[in-house]
DNA sequence: AAGGTTAATGTTTTT
DNA sequence: CATTAACCTT
């Protein structure tokens, strides 16, 4: 390369000495490790720019990649920001999209061709409990969901059919695991289909048996960026470290402290391995934050200082107003409805005093807490959205439309011919289908080709024949139309001549519109595209949802959902054992799922930037019936010179009766928590010790005094003095 | 082949 | 409770 020219100074000037270095060491092994809030994308995307300016590569010799499309976009973007032109020709994108484009120049090595179908995950299920049907394994016994995670599981790790070692073979399905594995790739082959975790497990697989391709690679990147490297799992880790070694230019940046993936295959001792096997391999800290005032700093850090373990960053504010800021609030409730609106009635405060709905968010742990909220926030008519619901392109009536597409350009698609054969309804049932699909299997040829042969030879009969017949004629005519007038005249006619579009109109049900609407803007979205090839790779790969984040709403998500956000002030209900810390992660993954858990805590925190308001309820419902809950042990793990407690007046006035009548239902909030924690492991209700008759007068914690009306098993219908009538559980009332 | 009924089962999720 | 998938009836 020519010698370096020296680089416009401003874009570095912005940096802090930390950032600057990491920007800076650009020839060898880097691991940047980046705390939050700390300027990752920051030093990422400068980086990135400041190769290209100083001349050191062109943009297609760097390979820069991320996890999620956003991340990329965003890159992309601030990239050409920088470097004052839009940057085209990049090797920049998910670890999937860039494998997927690699596979596609390398298919024949993999037994595919180039036009290879991605599939979804419905599809891989579909298709894998095709494969164990037909191996007559008992579906009940062994859920086709279970496999499809030992399989994937083995896809993480690199592990092709011919790599599993007996060691490495799992007991799943009775010792047919692997077996189930071997024809299940097999399948893929023969509908000219790759899912997710082939895209990564082919082309390493051909980077490594391959030493031509792979040095082809090397020549072309010079410099390699990685993003949220804690994130990787062992397949990305050898597909990154296969390239790398070419040139050994790699920078990685991570926070192991931000490590909430490991359920998805993710290692954080990637970040250990990589000194290991990167000889050299400098590390810079980053641990001025940006963001978030001192107290939440200080309360993030102290929790997060329960793990072990840990790299060991000191996160210290770095904004010059930080020490001004409040101190995280924790508030205990009565119940989960009292902290909907507790929740509901601090927004709407927020809104009076000016603050922008856009910069709130209420962070969760289960997807379905939200819910909650959305009601209180419904009936204050405050705007909110629910960010990461179903996505577009798994809705229905879209991935109906694709496979509509799919099955006409790729005949060998059994599962896309499958699913539209009978939609809309043409009378093809499952017997017709099984005819079908044992004609392609004898004749080891596709479902649509087996489906026209049975047309001509009378396999199929009257009604059916006829519908199939006429589907088949419209697929060869909708394929010379895609050749003439391109594809989307082809895939409006599609839908048009198809009866799919009718199908809908004649649909009552309410979200009939919806889905029409859905259509139109699936076939605007398909004019952006050349091709429709590239069009159903985006749909593959690109399964995010657009948001538009500047509209003035509250901003509902899970903990994982806001990783990489920020928010002014950020709600974290719900920090109760069981719920947060998650019951199910302790109890499958022992102190490490609780380790992940803290994690997770640490992320929501660090959310914040000026507000975190932590709340617990002392009563939750789950499922049907009302469960007492203890606070989460990650309140007593934040220092308490960060806390200030605020208490529900319900809550204050709860406990001085609690306190008078020794009915043991308040956990002090200091209380240690008992070890066994006998609500989650005896399910059900606990023994009434005696029945309370109609007429008696009882006391309820909430409601006050009354009088027993009636008596339904475990509920009554009371008349409370002051409350009115309530229909309560009787094991939250005493005999007065 | 379609609609209604019952039983099971409840994290986190991107690609 | 509430959702969904499998099952059974017509």
């Amino acid at each position: 390369m020519q010698t370096p020219v020296p680089p416009p100074a401003d874009y570095l000037a912005r940096l802090n000495p930390e950032q600057r270095a990491a920007v800076e060491t650009i020839d060898g092994p880097l691991l940047v490790l980046a705390g939050a809030g700390t300027g990752k994308t920051r030093v990422l995307t400068t980086r990135f720019a400041h190769i290209l300016l100083t001349r050191r590569a062109f943009p297609n010799q760097v390979l820069a990649v991320t996890f999620t499309n956003k991340a990329a976009r965003e890159m992309r973007e601030r990239v050409s920001a920088i470097i004052g032109q839009p940057a085209e020709g990049l090797w920049l994108g998910t670890f999937h999209a860039l494998c997927a484009r690699m596979l596609r120049r390398h298919a024949e090595h993999a037994g595919l061709s180039a036009n290879f179908t991605i599939l979804d995950t419905d599809d891989q299920l579909r298709l894998l409990k095709q494969v164990m049907e037909a191996e007559r394994i008992d579906t009940k016994r062994w859920a086709p969901p279970g496999m499809m995670g030992v399989i994937q599981h083995w896809k993480d790790r690199g592990l092709t059919p011919a790599r599993i070692t007996l060691a490495e073979d799992s007991d799943y399905a009775n010792g047919k695991a692997r077996l189930l594995y071997t024809l299940y790739q097999e399948r893929l082959r023969t509908l000219n289909a790759a899912d997710f975790g082939d895209l990564l497990l082919h082309v390493t697989e051909i980077l490594r048996t391959n030493p031509d391709i792979l040095a082809d690679y090397h020549r072309r990147f010079r410099y390699i960026l990685v993003d949220e490297y804690q994130d990787t799992n062992l397949i990305q880790y050898l597909w990154l470290r296969l390239l790398a070694q070419g040139h050994r230019n790699i920078c990685c940046v991570g926070d192991d402290d931000q490590s909430i993936y490991s359920w998805r295959g993710a290692e954080v001792e990637n970040i250990l391995r990589f000194e290991k096997d990167f000889e050299g391999a400098r590390i810079i800290r980053l641990e001025a934050n940006y963001r978030s005032t001192a107290p939440i700093l200080a309360a993030a850090s102290g929790l997060i200082a329960h793990n072990e373990g840990r790299l060991g960053k000191t996160l210290r504010p770095g904004r010059t107003d930080a020490q001004k800021g409040e101190k995280v609030s924790i508030v205990e409730l009565w119940d989960s409805d009292e902290e909907a609106r507790m929740v509901g009635g601090k927004i709407e405060e927020l809104r009076r005093e000016g603050h922008s709905l856009a910069e709130i968010a209420v962070l969760v742990r289960a997807g379905f807490q939200t819910r909650a909220f959305e009601e209180r926030l419904i009936t204050l008519a405050v705007p909110y959205r629910v960010v990461g619901g179903l996505r577009f392109y798994e809705r229905a009536e879209i991935r109906d439309a694709i496979a509509y597409m799919r099955a006409t350009v790729q005949p060998a698609d059994d599962l896309a011919f499958e699913r539209i054969v009978n939609v809309p309804r043409r009378g093809v049932g499952d017997a017709a289908l099984r005819t079908m699909h044992e004609a392609a299997r004898s004749q080891s040829i596709p479902l649509s080709v087996a489906a026209g042969r049975l047309v001509e030879a009378g396999g199929l009969k009257g009604k059916v024949k006829e519908a199939v017949g006429t589907l088949l004629r419209q697929m060869a005519q909708w394929r010379d139309l895609l050749g003439k007038d391109g594809h989307v005249v082809t895939v409006a006619a599609m839908l048009d001549e198809s009866g799919y579009t009718e199908m809908w109109k004649q649909d009552k049900s309410p979200e009939a519109p919806g889905r029409l609407e859905n259509l139109k803007e699936l076939l605007r979205a398909l004019a952006d595209f050349e091709t429709l090839a590239g069009f159903l790779d985006h749909v593959a790969l690109v399964t995010e949802n657009e948001e538009q984040p500047d509209d003035a709403k509250v901003s509902l998500m899970t903990l994982h959902g806001a990783k990489g956000l920020e928010f002014d002030t950020v709600f974290l209900p719900g920090w109760e054992e069981g719920v947060f810390p998650n019951q199910r992660a302790m109890d499958e993954n022992g102190n490490k799922g609780l380790e992940e858990e803290r994690r997770l805590a640490y992320v929501g925190l660090t959310r914040a930037r000026r507000r975190a308001i932590v709340s617990h309820a002392a009563n939750r419902r789950i499922y049907a019936n009302w469960q007492p809950s203890i606070p989460s042990r990650f309140l007593e793990e934040i220092p308490a010179e960060h806390v200030q407690q605020a208490n529900s007046s319900s809550m204050a006035r709860d406990r001085r009766v609690a306190a008078a009548t020794s009915f043991p239902t308040q956990f002090p909030l200091q209380a240690r928590r008992p070890r066994v924690i006998e609500v989650w492991e005896q399910p059900g209700r606990p023994a009434r010790t005696d029945s309370i008759p109609v007429g008696a007068r009882v006391f309820h914690q909430k409601f006050g005094y009354g009088t027993v009306k009636a008596v339904d098993d475990d509920k009554l219908d009371v008349h409370f003095e002051t409350a009115g009538d309530k229909r309560v559980l009787d094991r939250f009332v005493e005999r007065a």
